[in-house]
DNA sequence: CGCGCCGTTGAGGCTCCTCAACCCGGGTGG
DNA sequence: CCACCCGGGTTGAGGAGCCTCAACGGCGCG
């Protein structure tokens, strides 16, 4: 648990080691996870402004992340306007990304929804240099890909199998490889 | 039709009069409507520097827009720092919104899905002042509302039903009362 | 060895979808 | 003027998809 939701924070955080999911919770449990975040990730957008944030953020392996005192990171935009640009891009990407999010839980069903959350890791951990020919490190519970896209723990499972009974992943201790790429980006769809 | 998914743009617009909603759609038709856009509204923040914008936008009532050349746009941000406070602040806002509409998609049932698109639609317009007492203007369309909730129209014509039923709100001709906030506010849940 | 956590599997049920029929109001043309 | 159609909303019947509940097996750990 690297931060609840309640908690009041002075600071901005980032992650240099390990793997954290960003999520909402209700108070009876439920909750939304809306992204994974990965080394480099700054750890909320959303409360930039006010440090009371709604987030809850849980590391899913051993991590580690910087505090960065919310002045300083203000100071450092105003001062490189490269970084500031990259700021700026990265805010609008993840507005994008989270719009179509809702579309995918809107409007996807089960097996789109697990594919598409499976894809884009995938290809997240690909980017950054993170995977090894087309395998990743998969740390995820069956409880985190299940709050990621709105199902139960119980349907992903046989999502998943679905999909591995299909040559489609292959998933084990921890690891995950697509073998099979067009498959896979055939199911999670337009 | 405002703007349509795959027009290149070089303006930023902004809504003068009238309702739009905001939505992303796939080929085979079906949609995700991501918000109501109300007078003042700027149309798109997710495609701020790629003019390509991946956006339906559809008017629901006679509506009339601005556009504004997006070096203008930028140029007035950068002028003057107020503007550009505000235009961050909502900008973050969006992105709160937008969250918490994938909490609602992934994790609640229809009809609080529904009571939740009221609620958020009856404020936004009362904050507004665009609200006499209790009732508001609604020229939505059921397959809007489905839309946005990520329903079929025909699910969704049954959860207003219930609501009527239940005295929790009015509609008719284009006009919707909330008759009981409070029972409202319950149902939509925390 | 016992225990707890995690994933798997199956049975049954509820929610929401699909399909279809129907009504209504508004336009359009005979 | 009425007949007709057409888009939008309503309602019901039946079914699919996902959930709930429960039992079980594997694994790590005390």
């Amino acid at each position: 648990m690297i931060h609840s939701p309640r908690e009041f924070s002075d600071y901005v955080l980032c992650l240099c080691a390990g793997q954290a999911v960003s999520s909402i919770a209700l108070p009876d449990g439920r909750r939304q996870i809306i992204e994974v975040l990965l080394p480099g990730d700054v750890v909320y957008w959303t409360d930039l402004f006010e440090p009371m944030s709604g987030r809850l953020i849980e590391a899913i392996e051993n991590s580690t992340y910087r505090k960065i005192a919310r002045k300083d990171f203000f100071f450092l935009l105003a001062q490189q306007p490269d970084i500031f640009d990259a700021f700026m891009q990265t805010c609008i990407r993840k507005k994008n990304e989270g719009d179509n999010l809702a579309l995918t839980l809107g409007r996807r069903d089960a097996l789109q929804r697990i594919a598409r959350f499976i894809l884009d890791l995938a290809m997240k951990l690909i980017d950054r240099g993170f995977a090894k020919n087309q395998t990743i490190r998969f740390s995820l519970r069956l409880r985190h890909i299940a709050d990621a896209t709105g199902l139960t723990p119980v349907h992903t499972s046989k999502m998943l199998r679905q999909l591995r009974r299909d040559r489609v992943i292959d998933l084990e201790s921890r690891s995950l490889t697509v073998s099979d790429m067009p498959q896979l980006r055939q199911i999670a769809g337009p």
